[in-house]
DNA sequence: CACTATCTACCTATCGATAGATAGACTTTT
DNA sequence: AAAAGTCTATCTATCGATAGGTAGATAGTG
């Protein structure tokens, strides 16, 4: 039976991931994911009750994975610009690797329409951006104000998604460097 | 016949901006549509055959209105400052008033699965967005080269847009208003 | 046997879109 | 001026397709 390493959970979440990032919640489908997977919609059902937990699930693997790429913020042996450049280059990747949107962003664009344990989800990827952010600001200007790190750290996550949002309609990769670049010199 | 002064299709572009700037492209309904207007969905295929039609149109119309709020970028009894701030706040009264995501901020975050004509649309929004602040920008920083205005002008749309999209997300006034507050920062 | 995962088959609701009819307001023809 | 035709905006009714979701049978596993 597990000839694959994989299992159908985590085939189902990836290929509802790649459906949400392009067409969001309401833009994909139980068929749809199944057909990716190789399965049939029913046995979708069987994994994830209804779909909003498939889209909850799905945006908790993306922030879990997410976070898991930053790594800790207090690790001394790294340097906190190269950690604020670790950040802006995870935009980066999925945005000229994945050519997709961030999936959190597509949700919170459409939040006011969502079940509420999807917009939690999505709430919670935005709130671990700003403090490991803020967490690392601090580390870069001890003289900054707690209230002032988090007000950077907010403007720089707003920057990147907004990046996105913009090389996702235009297709166009030359715009979101220049804004990664921009906000990279931010902290030179 | 209508003693109203508001034309039956303007009714209906008002009804689709507000369902659309809620639930994207994928998120609204012809019923819902014809619903708010007080008609019936058919009526609303008279005046817009497809739906790609009625979410084009309604893309446009935002897109007109909001160039005509910022109005002339080289209009010399502005101060090019105060320019900007109007910029910042217009998003604020987007955000703040309205309480609904960017309309064009949604399409672009759908963008990848929307028809062509509404893509269009979208992306003229920001070509828009950021030719008015970087004729702007040119007149605050004489010696800047036309290539640093763009860039900035870049970073300012993406940085409103993604403060509009935490602050849809999160339902929270404060963080919209920080992120809005650094911006103007930038030009003091 | 009990459990898990998948299937086939189906349900109800809604989708975007179309057909055909109607009523009223113009336009043209006689 | 009256009649006939045309245009506009709306309606009711319906289409095929697809949506999310469910029931029950089947096959493999421990």
């Amino acid at each position: 039976m597990n000839d694959s390493q994989i299992s159908t959970s985590d085939r189902i979440i990836a290929a509802a991931e790649k459906r949400m990032r392009t067409g969001g919640f309401h833009g994909f489908s139980f068929r749809e994911v199944a057909a990716d997977v190789g399965i049939k919609s029913a046995s979708v059902h069987h994994h994830f009750p209804a779909k909003e937990d498939l889209a909850a699930a799905t945006a908790h693997a993306y922030a879990e994975r997410f976070m898991a790429a930053l790594g800790d913020p207090n690790d001394e042996g790294q340097n906190p610009l190269a950690l604020i450049r670790r950040y802006i280059a995870l935009f980066s990747k999925a945005q000229l690797e994945d050519r997709r949107m961030c999936l959190c962003g597509v949700l919170a664009s459409e939040a006011l329409d969502l079940p509420e344990q999807v917009t939690t989800e999505a709430q919670r990827f935005f709130e671990l951006n700003v403090d490991w952010l803020k967490t690392v600001i601090r580390r870069t200007e001890k003289t900054a104000k707690p209230r002032d790190a988090e007000a950077r750290a907010k403007q720089i996550v707003a920057s990147m998604e907004g990046a996105m949002m913009i090389a996702n309609v235009t297709g166009d990769d030359c715009t979101f460097n220049q804004i990664a670049a921009s906000v990279a010199d931010g902290f030179k």
